[in-house]
DNA sequence: CTTGACTCCGTAGTACGGTACGGACTCTAT
DNA sequence: ATAGAGTCCGTACCGTACTACGGAGTCAAG
């Protein structure tokens, strides 16, 4: 099977060899198999690992909640209702930001559709759309 | 008109003091007005500018993005073409975030689903789901 | 008119997520 | 055989976004 050293694994994956060694360092990623000089050998399947961690990134998540995520699995060692249960609250947090980017993206396209309309609007427009939750709290 | 102390504003947008004077001298919120004592006085609409802060920065914007997204509006010193443009672009990147959050999604709703099944599925199914993009590279 | 909570300010420290450094070793290609 | 690029490791440093501290002044309730 073919297999990546860490500057490979790193180009491939779009982030640097250090970055590889700190996800290591916190358990993110597992220690892979080493040849005989000590060098990392990657499956490729690492390399999607890696993007999927940059991709959550982007969406807001911390590596903390990333490695709750990927150690989600169908697992002889944990009962089916504790997966579902823990890939259920994942889920709302998940929806809950696509229902709020879903509100700014809104907001900006009544902006810019406003544009063409007369003169200066709101003072900020995109602020009109990202209420409603915990108006209760306060 | 009402006006807020700077303690009561950071209780009802749900952050600290110190997030308040710290986002001030980092430009997201304007410097307000100020009583003879010096004490900060805000406006009731000051609530939402912190909230909306808040909440972007939970979608993965870094302050500086969403400072830029606050000063987006419609404004006799900017072209039209220029706030379409830039509101487009804003846009654009909040659509790639809702489409990674949805495969997210899919891919736990998936696993939850898998659960019922028979013994333990792939490795880490979340993985399966997404990448598509940037394939072309490496 | 005091007392306890709140605010002022500047500066220092923290947590997170990397990023860089440097001296030694290894690998590949010529 | 050797040069040049890549890798090893530990440790130190960095930017972002807060968070805490401390000493002085202010406010509102009793």
């Amino acid at each position: 099977m073919e297999t990546l050293t860490i500057g490979e694994l790193a180009n491939r994956a779009g982030v640097g060899v250090e970055t590889i060694r700190f996800y290591e360092r916190e358990g993110l990623i597992a220690e892979p198999k080493r040849r005989p000089s000590g060098y990392r050998q990657y499956p490729t399947e690492a390399v999607r690992r890696v993007r999927f961690i940059r991709h959550a990134k982007e969406l807001g998540f911390t590596l903390k909640e990333i490695s709750e995520l990927l150690s989600l699995r169908v697992d002889p060692e944990r009962t089916c209702a504790d997966v579902r249960q823990r890939a259920r609250t994942k889920i709302e947090s998940i929806e809950a930001k696509i229902e709020s980017l879903a509100a700014m993206k809104v907001a900006l396209e009544r902006l810019a559709a406003s544009c063409n309309g007369s003169g200066p609007t709101s003072e900020c427009p995109i602020l009109e759309e990202l209420d409603r939750e915990e108006d209760a709290r306060a």
